[in-house]
DNA sequence: CCAATCAATACCTGATGCGTATCAATCATG
DNA sequence: CATGATTGATACGCATCAGGTATTGATTGG
């Protein structure tokens, strides 16, 4: 059997004449006719009792218009949804973020693609920094949301969005009650740092910040995310340097500053570079648009 | 597109591998590559992710994988389901029969077509013996159950079913203490019969009866249906002789008594000689291998 | 570096679908 | 009742296309 005949059957059913089906079907009306022969013959069923008059459907043949017409309509569905499969309108995205990403960047950015791409099935995933280049590389995650970091080869980096530093103070500290707060007053403070492995780039923004400002920061703890940070620090156990977007936090007793002349400091999307996704495409086209 | 290009596709998505593929299909190598590639470019979209060492699916490949075993296994189902069809084992058979029908020889047979055919839609529906022809002839029936009658051109008759006449009268009646009754002792009795109009041969019959033993019946009057008629006797308005299934009905008032020498009256099939319902065809043979 | 494997390409042949012309059957109309 | 019109089926020729064989190009493993 062929698509062909069940078009040219329900052509002919639907007008039950050989000569306007032809017509509707931009054929002659005698390969019309030796089609539906031939599909009947296959069949073993007669679809048409025909006299030389007129044509009418059997039984059988009203019940193989409705099959021929479901499975048309199917394959024409199936074409479109593929077209949009390749055109990464559909199909599933893995997104790995860290929490550090979930405070700042990927609410937005995430509203935008899902706005942008709806039929797409969006799986969001919170990762340890350490675990993401694994997720990425085996294939489990389709893009991570993270700090700048040494990426391995294979691996790609787009940063979509910076915002400075701030320091984050106990709120009982003097310093927080100081107006025109500068870098070099938290020298000689305790600070609440991350190993330089979590996030390299992000530690080395915030050690040579201070390095910039005249002295070495006196690091009392090390912790791994960035919200255990700004924990500790309202728990009165020192200072530290962070993103201004952990803010959002408002922890009772720790407060952020601005400090005038902090580096920016960068997150960016990580993704595998053979990871051939469609939507993986998608999504960095919205992120690209995002940063514009 | 072409079916065939979706059964290659689906050969390739299984094996992905060209040579087993096209082994699978009785075909070999370079034509499914063809035709592969055909059904890319009219789709627009890569499906698979060639090396020369290796083929895999792409996500639009995969997707569309789904889409097209679901419709080639509908193609399949499609033909299945329209030969059964053509068959008569499936679709909808509209049955209308008389009340006599429905108290003798409907119920048998009912469940013999449904055990046979236990997936055609079956409409049964109780009509009055008047409205049979016209049901049949505008073809809202299939087949009617009923006792033989003037049937018009293009009806068609079969008889299924006989059964013996059997005398009914009222339970306070002398004649129904009487052992061994004879038709000839209902003579002189008031009779309660119906129109020869509405069941001719039943008529016919019951009247025949009566003059084969030495008496012509004095009617009293008439109703239409025979549990009407069982009913007045009931009532003490009268005799009357009816089918023998009617005893089924169990009203007080009323006995049943075999009447020995009583002529069988026959029910049959009726229908319209042009239907070309599958089902009918499978039900007349189920009747037929009822009556034997 | 060579042999093996695998998909793509070139070229040919046979099958098949389409178009034109025609036939057979039925219906409408004078 | 006869004739023309309508409609589906058939005959035949031609173009297209699918499949087969032979071969190429690329990659991999020993």
């Amino acid at each position: 059997m062929d698509l062909r005949q069940l078009r040219y059957f329900v052509a002919l059913a639907d007008t039950l004449h050989f000569g306007r089906a032809a017509a509707l079907l931009h054929i002659s009306q005698p390969p019309l006719s030796r089609q539906i022969a031939a599909l009947e013959e296959e069949l073993g069923v007669l679809l048409f009792k025909r006299t030389s008059r007129q044509v009418e459907l059997t039984a059988a043949g009203s019940h193989f218009h409705d099959q021929a017409r479901r499975i048309l309509a199917s394959v024409d569905t199936a074409v479109r949804s593929t077209q949009a499969t390749e055109r990464g309108e559909r199909g599933a995205l893995r997104v790995a973020f860290t929490m550090a990403a979930a405070w700042s960047v990927l609410p937005p950015l995430i509203r935008r693609y899902g706005d942008q791409f709806p039929a797409v099935d969006l799986q969001l995933a919170e990762v340890l920094p350490r675990e993401l280049n694994d997720l990425l590389i085996s294939g489990q995650a389709d893009v991570g949301i993270a700090f700048p970091w040494q990426r391995p080869p294979g691996l790609e980096y787009r940063g979509v969005f910076a915002e400075p530093l701030c320091a984050v103070l106990p709120a009982d500290h003097a310093l927080a009650a100081k107006a025109d707060l500068t870098v070099g007053d938290l020298a000689g403070e305790p600070f609440i740092t991350f190993p330089a492995a979590t996030a390299p780039a992000l530690h080395e923004l915030v050690i040579g910040c201070c390095r910039a400002h005249g002295f070495e920061p006196r690091i009392r703890l090390e912790t791994h995310l960035q919200q255990t940070i700004v924990n500790l620090v309202g728990e009165g156990l020192g200072v530290s340097l962070v993103p201004q977007s952990l803010g959002k936090m408002q922890l009772p007793n720790a407060v952020f500053r601005p400090v005038p002349g902090t580096p920016q400091v960068e997150q960016g999307l990580i993704w595998a570079a053979g990871n051939d996704n469609p939507c993986l495409a998608g999504f960095l086209a919205a992120a690209q648009a995002f940063v514009a």
